[in-house]
DNA sequence: GTCTATATAGGGATAGAC
DNA sequence: GTCTATCCCTATATAGAC
């Protein structure tokens, strides 16, 4: 499908300008596509493109992020599968959690259901890999809320210092973190 | 100065929408100032609104958060005092990082040095108390970091579950998490 | 120091030809 | 499915009266 190509290439501008600076004109030209292409494809305009990335995203978050967390192995295999597909999804640090640029203003207001969803989601499934891991309930969640926060921060640091080590260092010891 | 009072009111807007999400228009509606009487106290328009915005949050980050770290007491006693500090400064995890709002899209051009030198400056002096505290120092600049990473993580979390709860326990373990 | 008025550009969105 | 043309609104910014 070609949306999904227009999609990708949508994605990056919510990431980088967040809802309110991702303006039709920046959309327009990260596809390729003119404004009333991108109106033939997301007839209820920017809203809807917003939307389609972020329930984009969730699905590849979904498959490369809590899909691993699901299978069979060890604990802290599972966990250092997540961590490897983690780097590819963020670009090794250099990309900023969509998450986190379209929580801002009015994104805030549009998305806050699956802005929260995400959130509670991975630290679910987080949580309960670790109690399969032998750890208590209660240090489970909060030991899986600290991952994503810890997650979230590297990428926040990474892209004030305009340096990519605080997220690789992070990640590089999520699992001993978690399960310890 | 009235000047002060009008930033303060200014920083909420930056805060929640960033720096293309803060249109004259809600910078006018929140202080109650006309457009022109913005243009009067800031001559060069918007920009130089978010660089007095900014450079205002760094004067109170360093009188509230950095001045604590520069005292006589014990390492941990002045990393409580930061804690607490941060309560404040965050409101208690409700208020985003105006670095991580401002940091995204046009604004992250225009106020790269500033961003970066906060995070740096913020690290570098966290490091020398848990040097003093008897920290190795490679160890103490990797803990200091990832102590802003928890940080701004736990305010990235925040906003995303739209509860305090994970920035409080983060602000609450900081110290014993920082020394240990 | 704040106001009204206005300039110019860009915002989101739609109609209709091809 | 993409284009041009156009709508109305809001964006930043300025000029000049008070």
């Amino acid at each position: 499908m070609d949306r999904e190509k227009a999609i990708i290439q949508l994605i990056e501008v919510f990431r980088q300008h967040g809802y309110e600076g991702a303006t039709l004109s920046r959309l327009s030209q990260a596809t390729g596509l003119g404004r009333s292409s991108l109106y033939h494809h997301f007839p209820k305009g920017k809203e809807e493109i917003g939307a389609s990335v972020l329930s984009y995203v969730a699905e590849r978050f979904e498959r490369m992020i809590l899909v691993p967390l699901w299978n069979k192995k060890e604990p802290r295999e599972r966990l250092q599968q997540m961590c490897q597909n983690l780097r590819e999804f963020y670009c090794q640090g250099q990309e900023s959690c969509l998450l986190n640029a379209i929580a801002l203003g009015e994104g805030n207001e549009l998305f806050k259901e699956q802005i929260q969803q995400a959130f509670t989601t991975w630290i679910e499934e987080l949580a309960q890999v670790l109690i399969e891991g032998g750890i208590a309930t209660e240090i489970a969640y909060q030991r899986a809320e600290e991952g994503v926060i810890l997650i979230q921060g590297a990428l926040v640091l990474a892209r004030g210092l305009n340096n990519t080590k605080p997220f690789e260092r992070i990640i590089e010891n999520l699992p001993d973190k978690l399960l310890s």
